[in-house]
DNA sequence: GTCTATAGCTGGATAGAC
DNA sequence: GTCTATCCAGCTATAGAC
């Protein structure tokens, strides 16, 4: 990989950061590279090759720095706090701003849409290794479908992220009450056997 | 408020939905309005006081249509009922993409940002009011903070309807699995006087 | 691979006739 | 209030020198 393709899609993801996906442009793009405008169209072809190419790039990053404080989480509340570091420097590093960012352009763009797919897929795929791991043997590990569950906080993540912006006492709020609900569940975890087995059987019978 | 402002406000909006944030010039609103680009600027100063006046109406409006369905709510996997039809209905319509493009919008945006954090605002009150009415009387009424709960609500719809875009099959799993949540809250709410006290003091003591 | 220069287009915004 | 005409900025993309 050569240093301007590396110079170009660190670029790319910082001018989405400073000007948003609207105002991410070749030129743009090619300032905060500190390159020249043209070399985009010659290493990429497009703008939106560029900009796929680094959103895929840059979440595999992220992913990848996650992966061990992930392994380490051995409870639904960790999960969470894991999600909370997660959202605190994500949003200091304006991490997942990008991919709110991404994802509002690949309404209109198909390119960008496969590209956030799959980093959207990369994020899920850790949640829900956490929550197979996790919920092993708890009242809702059979009933529950974790591959969806995994697939629901990403999305809450995704959208505090988006009232983040215009709402930062709003977003840590809802947060709490996330917390609130893993308690919940690991409460019912953490019941008498025969208490337990009373929550599974309605839990079954609510499900059908 | 003159006709020509409607069909601008209108205007906007199907840009927004056909084209994204990026691509609601006022050019393209103009056309859509069936109206002179000139007076866009003629009637609204700016496009961006154009898309903050019609995000505000089409939520006030779109908040008002619920209104009835949200009032005759009476427990929490009813609301996520009514939350589904609304992801169908607005899915349908294209009304929360509107939502999720002016947020990606007011990023960069403070204008929007402001009108945006008020459409928000708009939809964490309806959901709010139904759970002061359903929660009441359960074992997290009294420890749950009902405005966050509502919020992370909003968040999460907000969130799924980003994931739609790009993973519809995945969205629909985590609808799936936000149902199976809602229902361990009210098997809980359902348990014996004797096990509820236990939770309740459960949560009690882990909320601290 | 990298640069300059530029064609060709679309965008916001305004002046001025009606 | 509405329309035409237009200015100018910024954009993608390419041609061609180095």
């Amino acid at each position: 990989m050569s240093d301007t393709k590396t110079k170009l899609m660190d670029g790319a993801i910082a001018a989405i950061k400073e000007h948003g996906i609207a105002g991410a442009s070749a030129r743009a793009i090619a300032t905060s590279a500190g390159v020249n405008q043209a070399l985009v169209f010659y290493h990429f072809g497009t703008v939106d090759e560029l900009l796929t190419a680094a959103c895929q790039r840059a979440t595999a990053e992220r992913v990848e720095t996650y992966a061990e404080r992930f392994a380490g989480v051995t409870s639904l509340r960790g999960l969470l706090a894991v999600g909370r570091q997660l959202h605190d420097e994500e949003q200091e590093l304006g991490n997942v701003t990008l991919l709110a960012q991404l994802l509002a352009g690949a309404r209109t763009n198909p390119v960008l849409a496969a590209a956030c797919a799959q980093s959207l897929k990369m994020w899920s795929a850790s949640i829900e290794a956490v929550l197979t791991r996790v919920l092993t043997g708890s009242p809702f590990a059979d009933l529950a479908d974790i591959g969806g569950l995994s697939r629901a906080i990403s999305a809450a993540f995704l959208g505090l992220e988006l009232y983040e912006g215009v709402d930062p006492a709003g977003a840590a709020q809802a947060l709490d009450a996330l917390d609130q609900l893993g308690i919940l569940m690991e409460v019912v975890d953490e019941l008498s056997p025969m208490a337990k087995k009373l929550v599974r059987s309605r839990l079954r019978k609510a499900t059908r």
